[in-house]
DNA sequence: ATATTATATCGCAATATTACGATTGTTATT
DNA sequence: AATAACAATCGTAATATTGCGATATAATAT
């Protein structure tokens, strides 16, 4: 127990509900808006912005790396962040989709 | 630690995050999908369908409930249970502007 | 009243997440 | 080569989540 049992939902599903799982943490909305704010890649601004420390956030970015929402390049001694656009396109339209398929038509409860 | 440190972030940042908290589990997933496409409440069905327990199920739709994602109105002897639209708009409203806010346009990284 | 049916809650074990100090790498500067 | 600056990883503690059996609650049916 105590363990997600992924076996026994379709692959959409658990792909919608790892993405929601990404975003399902202030800090990493927070990050998430710091760099689409800034339009262009961001390096290592983050710690001190935050107030988180500087291991938290890098946790944090690692999750939304490896969701694949994010992309990092190392530019000399930092790193640098950005989006990425075919996943953050990929999200749209996934979310999108599974929020559109409820049409609040019929009146029920 | 390791309670998560709500006070640093913004209201709409913890919003978001307790939204797609809520939405961040497959099961969760597959009951909202199951309510979306009866396109009516649905009464007890869930359990035997999804294929986990029923206390198991229960607190997943309790979850969804305190998220106010879900509605439920007590039918004789079971409960049930539509997507609460108010709510729903909201989510669609906060998610579309959270994601929309990314233009592609800047090539970086 | 008793039994039946449907759902909620309790209690517990297993696992996951969050946060952070300390340490380790990595690159740039002196 | 030594130092500084930045980010990743390790280790650990606190808390949260997931899942389920057992039990409780509530409404209907017999």
């Amino acid at each position: 127990m105590g363990l997600t049992r992924t076996e026994i939902f379709t692959d959409e599903q658990n792909l919608l509900a790892s993405l929601f799982k990404a975003l399902a943490h202030p800090a990493r909305i927070a990050i998430l808006q710091r760099i689409i704010l800034s339009n262009t890649c961001i390096c290592g601004d983050l710690v001190g912005e935050l107030g988180l420390a500087q291991a938290t956030i890098s946790q944090h970015l690692k999750e939304l790396k490896s969701a694949g929402l994010i992309q990092g390049t190392i530019e000399g001694v930092s790193v640098c962040y950005c989006i990425n656009p075919k996943v953050w396109k990929l999200l749209e339209n996934k979310l999108g989709e599974f929020l559109g398929s409820y049409k609040g038509t019929t009146e029920c409860c």
